[in-house]
DNA sequence: GATCCGTGGTT
DNA sequence: TAACCAAGGAT
């Protein structure tokens, strides 16, 4: 990369005016230390975790129930897993979930409840990359790193110009990002550069007219500021199907199951269903997944969707009320009204309120 | 480096 | 509506 840039941008300047500009426009956010107030590295690193790609607004109602239901590091630890999945259930990309407990149990177990202070006992944990360990580094211990996220990646490619395309311009935005990290109030710039990026140097329409960092952006000066950073075409989400079953029992109770630990969904729990990791527009034959033998099915009208990362999915919705509770090998039978306490993702939540709106009729 | 892994809001 | 995007990590 290319150190010698057009504007001099040595880090007093850019972070100086960053860090006014950051003190006039703080945003109070549920985990953020008040001005003066030492941070609590438990409250960073769980807020840092629940806002791995995932928006300030929805975090927010998540951080404060794990906080008010597991205070410290000590307390999380001792919960048992079903409860942490469960309280996570929703916020998705659920093996940050698994991992935060590793986490948590490594901390209290290993380490008498303290988070290691540097980047690299940081980055040794589990859920905790790169940016998570530079990000907890700089906020909870005031360390200087370069803390570089989406925001930060954005707000760099316009302020230099960067017109590689991601994701390989990574390591020179690093860099780049590197150049601007000062001395003082490390914690305080990172934050500052996220928040420029959420709030001015949005990815649509940034805001340049209100950017404290406008006389130095080589992006604005050449009119390419919005086209920044420049992105690879990325392949188009194919779709699954498959079919899901809702059983009730003569208790009424609902047969859920929990998925295997590893991959989509992990460790959640689930409604019967046949496979839908398969190849376009193929869809598995429901009676050979049947998760109760004799059961009369019934089709319910519509379909549920729902989209994930990388594939959309349809599921059609089969389901049977029995007149008793038989075993069911891996099944789990849950009163409805402790749903809640069940680890559903969005997609199954999704089914379980299709078909009960129309079993109810 | 490429792929997998959720969800909800915005445009 | 469809596409895009978010305080990424693990493999």
């Amino acid at each position: 990369m290319d150190a010698a840039a057009p504007h001099d941008r040595a880090s007093p300047p850019v972070a100086d005016h960053l860090l006014a500009w950051y003190d006039r426009h703080r945003r109070h956010l549920p985990w953020r230390a008040g001005p003066g107030e030492t941070a609590d590295p438990y409250r960073v690193w769980l807020s840092e975790i629940m806002l791995q790609q995932t928006t300030v607004a929805t975090v927010g109602p998540y951080f404060r129930r794990f906080l008010e239901r597991w205070p410290t590091v000590h307390d999380l630890a001792a919960a048992p897993s079903e409860e942490v999945m469960s309280a996570w259930a929703g916020l998705g990309y659920y093996a940050r979930a698994r991992n935060l407990h590793a986490c948590a149990r490594a901390v209290a177990g290993e380490r008498g409840g303290v988070f290691p202070d540097t980047e690299a006992g940081l980055r040794a944990l589990p859920g905790i990359g790169a940016y998570t360990a530079a990000a907890i580094a700089a906020i909870a211990f005031d360390r200087k790193a370069t803390v570089v996220d989406g925001n930060v990646e954005r707000v760099v490619a316009r302020l230099f110009a960067v017109e590689e395309p991601m994701p390989a311009a990574k390591p020179t935005l690093r860099a780049l990002a590197a150049t601007l990290t000062p001395d003082r109030r490390p914690g305080d710039f990172a934050q500052a550069m996220m928040d420029l990026g959420a709030t001015v140097c949005t990815p649509r329409r940034p805001a340049c007219l209100s950017c404290p960092l406008s006389g130095s952006c080589d992006g604005r000066i050449a009119g390419i500021a919005e086209e920044l950073p420049r992105k690879s075409p990325k392949a188009e989400r194919p779709m699954r199907r498959g079919t899901a079953f809702v059983v009730l029992s003569g208790a009424g109770n609902l047969l859920l199951r929990v998925r295997p630990a590893k991959g989509m969904l992990g460790g959640m729990h689930e409604v019967p269903a046949t496979p839908w990791d398969s190849k376009t527009g193929w869809r598995a034959d429901p009676d050979d997944h049947e998760p109760v033998a004799g059961a009369v099915w019934i089709a319910l009208p519509g379909i549920v969707r729902h989209g994930f990362t990388h594939y959309d999915l349809e599921l059609e919705v089969l389901a049977a009320r029995l007149r008793d509770q038989p075993a069911v090998p891996g099944g789990e039978w849950w009163p409805l009204d402790r749903l809640d306490d069940a680890a559903l993702p969005t997609l199954m939540a999704k089914v379980v309120r299709h078909a009960l709106a129309h079993l109810s009729r």
